[in-house]
DNA sequence: TCCTGTTTTGCATACCTGTGCAAAGCTACG
DNA sequence: CGTAGCTTTGCACAGGTATGCAAAACAGGA
């Protein structure tokens, strides 16, 4: 077991002295017949600069940090693996935290806390909070955060969600004109933005066209939650569905044919939001809201590296427009393929 | 925007030297009247250790590597949140890693070499194997490596996996006591070892009851390929069909449902196998071998642990055996409820 | 009180790289 | 050949912590 070979050894055998090595490693100017030496004197050896001096002197790990509350929702295991995949590709790393289920948010701040103390470059915080105490210590260390899929009013942090009150509003015309009157909605979770947002776009597009909901319960992104909301709405004799992401849709449309022995569309139309792959299988074939995981991802990680590159770049809010996508989980207007 | 506080601002408030400072922090021994200042000052200031200061000397970054194939299949968010949540609650940091889908085995060997760039004590590979030559580079750098639903003969690597051979043999039994004879098989990949053991399981104990598979298709994995091969399968009059994931089994039941117009369990017995949560869900009731998760994710973390604090220690293999689910997608022997 | 054995403490150094600074080397031009 | 301007190079130090070593402090027994 061989000790780790440094840049001096490597200069030693070069000929030439450490600094030479750090300037070839680090791109910076050197004349070709050093840069020679040196890279041949590194394959050798098999060099490899240390990234912990490197990152201790320069103040830059090229890590970001991302934080990402769970991961049932296929959603969100999609989003981290193509922010994983960016950020690779753009020689950062990627280093994972979850939330614990209890106290999630008295435990965000510890792991941002742990996050800081790794000097991370960046932070995404996937459909999570942060108090303001935090925030500002995010931003008095110059690290910059991007909130994916959450927004936080009267922040100044960065933020990328889908256009969820527009999307909403998709929703409530498209039932409309589908003849729908008697519309229910299952809530996302309203502690979030985005449960809110689409929730309000979905209501006031209602109005607009002079309806009111039916039954409006939430179901929190959770399962069982769902479904009893569900049964409190067909209850109230609900024709239409409106849920508040695919993955309780899915539970919804499941408890609706199996249980209540309902047929969705003829009986209730059912549209949920997100438009996850399992959204096109055979089997549930869900008319849903898409979200762009890839445009929301992509402006996500530009807006961080912008900001990390650019310390005194501005942190904007972003929202990325999806279209209905129309498949056989609801009835469709007259006249429409 | 504060300079950050180091070991000697804290040591001057308090009155003791940097020495001590890193002393208590670091949990070696100190007088209480020493802890005490050092805490009180400590607290004054908001210091924190630099932990790259501190992984540069001490050599241990407190950092495990985590690479990752795809997310798709829901059995490896689930695997890979409750990794991350047990290697925090044991004050290590998970780094990740997904793979680049082009050239795989190519690019492992460059990540993990990232991988090792940044010290990490401790390496789990999902589903992904390794070259001899980065194993015996990892050795040799003291990291050790746990393999993760995939084994590697021949290698000295600490592996965990389910019983899958006996999984695979469970199954085969089961599809006989159902009365089925026209057993066909959609494989995993035959690349990996998991897909290989199931296959291998399921074949022999068909051949130690007297019977012969009615045909057997490569579904790698995949959504698509498991559809083409499940046609192949059913124009050769297959009644049962073990499938190598669950994910491949709920392709499949869709389109045997939907497309091709079979009942299941009516026409055709599918059995599938993980035990994803989605298995259970109403639209599915798949019949599967659980692989328990839970346990997998505790072996292995308790694996890397016991290496990365003993090195010395042993790399084992170890098998977590999982029951078969009696669902409903599997016709029952006569006379099970 | 003196001596021995045990803690506690501070000093100095190591970990490994990036970078400011000044000296040295080189090119080109008059 | 001299000099100005530019590039390359080496020196020395910084970044913040852990730790071996020796000195100091302390506890206890005779």
């Amino acid at each position: 077991m061989s000790a780790r070979v440094t840049a001096f050894d490597v200069a030693a055998r070069a000929g030439v002295s450490q600094s030479a090595v750090s300037r070839v490693f680090s791109g910076a100017s050197a004349s070709g017949e050093t840069v020679r030496k040196v890279r041949e004197a590194a394959e050798a050896l098999g060099y490899r600069p240390n990234v912990l001096a490197r990152s201790l002197i320069t103040g830059r790990s090229r890590i970001v940090g991302m934080v990402v509350a769970y991961l049932d929702n296929p959603f969100y295991p999609d989003a981290l693996e193509r922010f994983s995949r960016a950020f690779q590709s753009e020689g950062y790393h990627t280093m994972l935290f979850t939330l614990p289920e209890s106290a999630p948010e008295r435990e965000c701040d510890r792991i941002v806390q742990q996050m800081l103390d790794h000097q991370v470059d960046g932070l995404v915080l996937a459909s999570v909070g942060l108090s303001d105490a935090l925030a500002a210590r995010c931003a008095a260390a110059g690290i910059p955060v991007v909130l994916f899929n959450r927004g936080q009013s009267g922040s100044a942090l960065a933020q990328v969600t889908s256009a969820n009150r527009a999307g909403g509003a998709k929703v409530a015309e498209f039932l409309i004109a589908a003849g729908h009157r008697r519309i229910g909605h299952i809530s996302g979770w309203q502690g979030s933005s985005t449960g809110r947002d689409r929730t309000q776009g979905f209501i006031e597009a209602l109005r607009a066209a002079g309806w009111e909901l039916a039954g409006i319960e939430e179901g929190r992104y959770d399962h069982g939650a769902a479904i009893r909301a569900a049964d409190r709405l067909i209850e109230n004799d609900v024709d239409a569905l409106f849920v508040g992401n695919d993955h309780m849709a899915f539970a919804v449309m499941d408890h609706l044919r199996f249980t209540r022995g309902l047929s969705v569309p003829e009986d209730v139309s059912v549209i949920g939001y997100d438009d996850v792959p399992m959204a096109a299988w055979a089997g549930y074939e869900l008319t849903t809201v898409r979200q762009p995981v890839g445009r929301m991802v992509s402006a996500a990680v530009a807006a961080l590296l912008r900001q990390m590159e650019d310390m005194s770049a501005q942190a904007g809010i972003e929202e990325i427009d999806g279209p209905l996508i129309l498949r056989g989980s609801a009835r469709r207007p007259e006249g429409l393929t």
